[in-house]
DNA sequence: CAGGATCCGCCACGATACTG
DNA sequence: CAGTATCGTGGCGGATCCTG
C-alpha cells in the first residue's frame, strides 16, 4: 500500500492526476477500503477487524492499519490492559475521503457492468443485460 | 491494471467497498488516470500519449489502452492509412469517472500532507501551515 | 490479544528488440 | 506509426511460526 507515486505526468497541468494518484495511493491497499469502512462506525478492536475481514492475515492487517495510520486515516489507541487491548478509529479526514469515494458507487450504479471482453466482439449495439 | 476484486467482505454491508474496489480496480494501473485525463479533452493519437505521458514504455500504454478499452472506458479508432493511425478519446462513462475521481484533489487541498513518519513523532496539536 | 519475523509466490511494470 | 514478443524485476500480499 501507499505507492510512492513519484508522477511524473509534469506535461500538462496533469498535476492534478499526480494529487489523485497520490490521495489513491494511501488506500490502494488491497484491504485498506474494508478497514476504513469498519473503523468509520467507530472504534473496533484488531480481531475484529480480522473478523470483519475474511480473508485477511494477521500481518496484512497490521500492515494495513499502520499503513493508514501513517497517513493519518486511522487513530490507534492502546489500552495496556493484561490481556492488550487495541483498538482502531477513522479520524475525520478519513470519513471525509471514505465518503468522497463512496460518490463512486453512484457511478457504478449509472454504468451496470463492463464488458467482460470486447477484444473481437464489439459491443457496437448499446444492448445492456439488464 | 483492472484487478480481479474478488472481494470475500461479505461480512457487514460492505458490499458497498466491493462496488468500490471495483471501480478502482478499473483504473488502478500507474498510468490510467495519466492515460484518461489525455483523452478526455478529445481524440488523442498513441504516440502523442507516449509523449504526454514520460516514462510509459509501449508495452504499458498498450496494455493500460487495452484495458480502459475493454472497461468501457476508451474508445479506439483505427485509420487505416499507409502509416497506421490511431486514436484514443474517454467515453462519457469515463468522463464520468474522472469527474468524480477529481473530487480527490479537493480533499487532498483539504489535509495539506501526509505526517512521512508518525512511528514515534505525534503531531498531537492541530497545528496545520495555512 | 495483538503483533513481529521469515519465507515465498504472483503479478504489475519496465527494458529491449522486432514487425505490419 | 503503432503495436507485439520476450525476459527480467520489485513489491504486495499470503502462510506459518514465534512472542510480550
Amino acid at each position: 500500500m501507499s505507492r510512492t507515486t513519484a508522477c511524473r505526468t509534469e506535461g500538462v497541468e496533469e498535476r492534478e492526476v499526480c494529487v489523485m494518484l497520490d490521495v489513491l495511493g494511501r488506500v490502494s491497499g488491497k484491504w485498506s477500503l474494508g478497514v476504513l469502512s469498519e473503523t468509520t462506525r467507530g472504534p473496533v478492536r484488531f480481531a475484529a477487524l480480522e473478523r470483519a475481514l475474511p480473508g485477511i492475515s494477521r500481518r496484512i492487517l497490521t500492515l494495513t492499519l499502520r499503513d493508514l495510520e501513517a497517513n493519518g486515516l486511522l487513530t490507534r489507541t492502546v489500552y495496556p490492559t493484561v490481556p492488550p487491548k487495541v483498538e482502531y478509529t477513522a479520524t475525520e479526514q478519513a470519513r471525509e475521503l471514505y465518503a468522497q469515494l463512496t460518490g463512486l458507487t453512484a457511478w457504478a450504479a449509472r454504468h451496470p457492468a463492463a464488458p467482460a471482453r470486447p477484444d473481437h466482439a464489439r459491443p457496437d449495439a448499446g444492448r445492456h443485460p439488464a
